[in-house]
DNA sequence: TATATAGTGTTTTTT
DNA sequence: ACACTATATA
């Protein structure tokens, strides 16, 4: 191809973008300004017409989907030597060149890698064995700390030297051993990937060198998502040719939690003072409606980069609001709304999307699209790789794979039950301890060990001898045939076929995809190792096993979603309390925090291509208790003539009663329990500009569906005392139709008023 | 040693 | 509502 064959389609940023390959630029790319096209038209015309060897282009996306269709759209586009481009995410081009030089740091190149699970456990494990109380620090909150200690690149060392106070101090001890732990056991948590590479190339010119020289041209995908570490890590690949692109839309920076260090992207051009700037603002994704909306919210944040986004798209439809009682019916509307696009051939499944902040949200979601029929895929929560009977497997074949991982040895070494227990553990622990060898060394000389019955030291010789064999096999077959032996000769299977179960049914089925998994990772590999395919397991995120073929409704986070895009979007849970979160609003840095979380709305808005609805529930049930929360400020910021309401008149609310609510129910139910309008939006304030939204006014999808199951029966009603197990008595001031259940309101003297589900509250009369 | 039960705490987003 | 932990018991 030719220069413009590549540039003809391109607008004039874009082409501008492509066209400047040597030294520093930065690509501020706004939400669906076509950032991936650029990146790709600017390999192909690195490589067509500057003559650039594809082995020398690096380049780094967020994901491994995202980096799977750079690849493709390359290869499409210049038709050879695509697979030579080394397209990857920071953490998969860390192991790449970790496994190279390992020894320099004083590891193994059969390094294991831990995935969070993994780092709670090791850290159970140093609170026990430092007599930490767990109740006093949580596990969870060191390792927290200690995650953003790596991604400064602060060391142990140095975290004492920054940190003196009581409790950072434990940390910092905590960190120490917890380094030390990780090496003992071969092993690099996701942090450490990057931190012993920026380590490697610092400690070893040569190995920086011989990178630098191999990849002349870098880009950077999603650069407002880079910490401090990854910085560094960039930073001095590039040092020498200079040869950097990053793209980035600091209105999308969501991932502060993680170490994203939005400087990193806003201070571009101070690190880079030559840095070429180029703008991206048109979008060819959005309707004019659904762009307005996004940069009237994204307007409320401050010291963000100048930026309007502008299309030529058509104006399209406003963008809906719908207001729900609660979670449920929420859900149902949402069920209904697909139902009816897809009959009415307006969207097919796939074209659909529910996004929401947490994770539990998409159960309710999932309750009813199976109810309605709905095809549907939920991507994240608990991920394949995190199920027990996974983990288990993978254990054995880091054990196999890296026999110093402590970790992966005592989680397997009585699974299935082999009669070897804590007190057998325990002794071999101490044993490892005190000779400095492994705690799979300390197996094979457990004769040595004091305390041990003969007995034991049979089995654990047995274990060993199992171990040994499946190592053998090891040498000489790929990781898919020794997964099978170890299925086989563990006993794995069989006990689980023996539990004869539908779980270890399911269970069965998952170790069956685990193997597949393993056929595929030697199919594609180009040099297939057990290291390589721990490492794939291990790196992969929920979003990467997205299939696009499949037509099933989608639902997901707000963080997975970034980068796709969709003609109808669902944004569910619009409240304050859920979304921006409680956490955030509470937070020490409450300013802060909802500007990210108002960046996660963006990206949000974003996403949708024709249609956008937001909806919000009035309350909805938390851990088993029920909230009411107030309508998102998000959507508030969204000006009045760019919503629809949906049921304009706006009756107020109308409880709909369905199903076979008893009589006694309905005086109780068309008792309003919130008189204020605290629901209802905001009247438009005095200052004339458009005005904000209406107040008062009701969503509908009350009664969309039958209801599934009549109430739970009861022996009380409005007015009557009950007995709660943890609030005592109370009052029953009003039931109503929960949906699925009798909602009951109860004020209790000592408590307040609670809500609950009369199913599984157990209230009991009181005479 | 293995399992059942009661009690406790949770409470965002993820490579 | 749920998962996890500590404790009691077979």
């Amino acid at each position: 191809m030719n220069q413009q064959e590549i540039t003809g389609n391109l607008n004039s940023e874009q082409r501008e973008a492509v066209l400047a390959t040597e030294g520093p630029v930065l690509i501020l790319a706004g939400a669906g300004s076509g950032k991936t096209r650029v990146l790709v038209h600017r390999i192909a015309y690195l490589i067509d017409v500057l003559g650039v060897s594809p082995g020398e282009i690096l380049a780094i996306t967020f994901t491994n989907k995202a980096a799977d269709e750079m690849r493709s759209r390359v290869d499409r586009m210049i038709g050879f030597g695509a697979d030579q481009i080394l397209v990857s995410t920071f953490h998969s081009f860390c192991v790449r060149i970790l496994r190279r030089n390992a020894e320099l740091l004083g590891y193994s190149r059969y390094f294991s890698i831990y995935d969070g699970d993994d780092q709670l456990t090791l850290m159970k494990q140093i609170f026990k064995q430092q007599n930490t109380d767990s109740r006093m620090m949580k596990e969870k909150s060191v390792l927290a700390a200690i995650s953003s200690a790596k991604d400064e690149l602060v060391d142990p060392a140095r975290f004492r030297e920054i940190n003196t106070d009581y409790y950072s101090t434990k940390v910092g001890t905590l960190y120490g051993i917890y380094q030390d732990r990780l090496r003992e056991n071969n092993a690099m948590d996701f942090d450490d990937l990057i931190f012993r590479t920026v380590e490697l190339f610092e400690k070893h010119p040569e190995v920086l060198d011989a990178c630098q020289d191999r990849f002349r041209y870098l880009m950077i995908d999603e650069y407002q998502d880079t910490n401090t570490a990854q910085f560094r890590l960039v930073s001095l690949l590039a040092s020498k040719y200079r040869n950097l692109c990053v793209v980035g839309d600091d209105d999308q920076s969501i991932y502060k939690f993680r170490g994203a260090n939005i400087r990193n992207i806003l201070g571009f051009e101070k690190v880079f003072p030559d840095a070429k700037v180029v703008r991206l603002e048109q979008n060819y994704r959005s309707t004019q409606n659904i762009l307005n909306a996004a940069n009237e919210v994204i307007r409320h944040n401050h010291g963000r980069k100048d930026k309007r986004l502008w299309t030529e798209n058509e104006a399209g439809t406003r963008v809906a609001l719908r207001r729900f009682e609660d979670g449920f019916r929420e859900a149902e509307y949402v069920a209904a709304e697909i139902r009816k696009d897809v009959e009415e051939r307006r969207f097919d499944y796939q074209d659909c999307a529910v996004l929401y902040r947490t994770n539990a949200q998409s159960r309710l979601f999932e309750e009813k699209f199976l109810m309605a029929n709905i095809p549907y895929r939920i991507i994240g929560g608990i991920n394949f790789y995190a199920r027990k009977e996974i983990k288990d497997l993978i254990a054995y074949l880091k054990t196999v794979d890296n026999g110093n991982d402590d970790l992966a040895v005592q989680r397997i070494i009585n699974v299935p039950k082999r009669g070897i227990g804590g007190t057998t553990v325990a002794k071999l622990s101490a044993y490892a301890e005190a000779g400095g060898i492994s705690f799979f060394d300390s197996i094979c000389e457990a004769r040595e060990v004091m305390g041990l019955s003969s007995a034991a030291v049979k089995k654990l010789a047995g274990f060993a001898a199992l171990i040994a064999g499946l190592r053998v096999k090891a040498e000489s077959t790929g990781p898919a045939e020794l997964l099978r032996n170890v299925i086989r000769d563990t006993g794995y299977e069989d006990e689980l076929k023996a539990e004869n179960t539908d779980e270890a049914e399911a269970r069965l089925e998952n170790i069956d995809e685990l193997v597949s998994k393993a056929v595929q990772y030697e199919e594609n590999a180009e040099e297939p190792t057990l290291s390589g395919f721990l490492e794939e397991v291990a790196l992969i995120a929920d979003i990467d096993s997205l299939d696009d073929s499949e037509n099933r409704v989608l639902l997901m986070t707000l963080h997975s979603a970034k980068g796709l895009e969709f003609p109808c979007v669902y944004m569910a849970g619009m409240e304050e309390g859920l979304f921006p979160s409680r956490l955030s609003l509470d937070a020490d840095d409450a300013e802060g925090e909802i500007e990210e979380e108002r960046r996660l709305a963006y990206v949000g808005i974003t996403r949708a291509k024709k249609k956008l609805t937001l909806l919000s529930a009035r309350s909805r049930m938390l851990r088993g208790e029920m909230v009411s929360n107030t309508l998102s400020r998000f959507v508030r910021e969204i000006p009045r003539e760019l919503i629809d309401l949906g049921d304009e008149g706006g009756r107020g609310r109308t409880p709909v009663l369905r199903g076979k609510v008893g009589r006694d129910l309905r005086d109780a139910i068309l008792k309003p329990y919130d008189s204020g309008e605290k629901f209802g939006i905001p009247a438009p304030s005095g200052s004339g500009t458009g005005g904000r939204l209406l107040s008062g006014t009701s969503g509908r999808g009350t009664g969309a569906a039958a209801a599934s199951a009549g109430p739970a029966s009861v022996d009380y009603s409005a007015g009557d005392r009950v007995r709660h197990v943890k609030f005592g008595e109370g009052t029953v001031l009003s039931m109503e139709d929960g949906g699925r259940d009798i909602l009951v309101t109860v004020d209790f003297p000592a408590w307040g008023v609670k809500k609950f589900y009369a199913g599984f509250a157990r209230l009991v009369k009181v005479d």
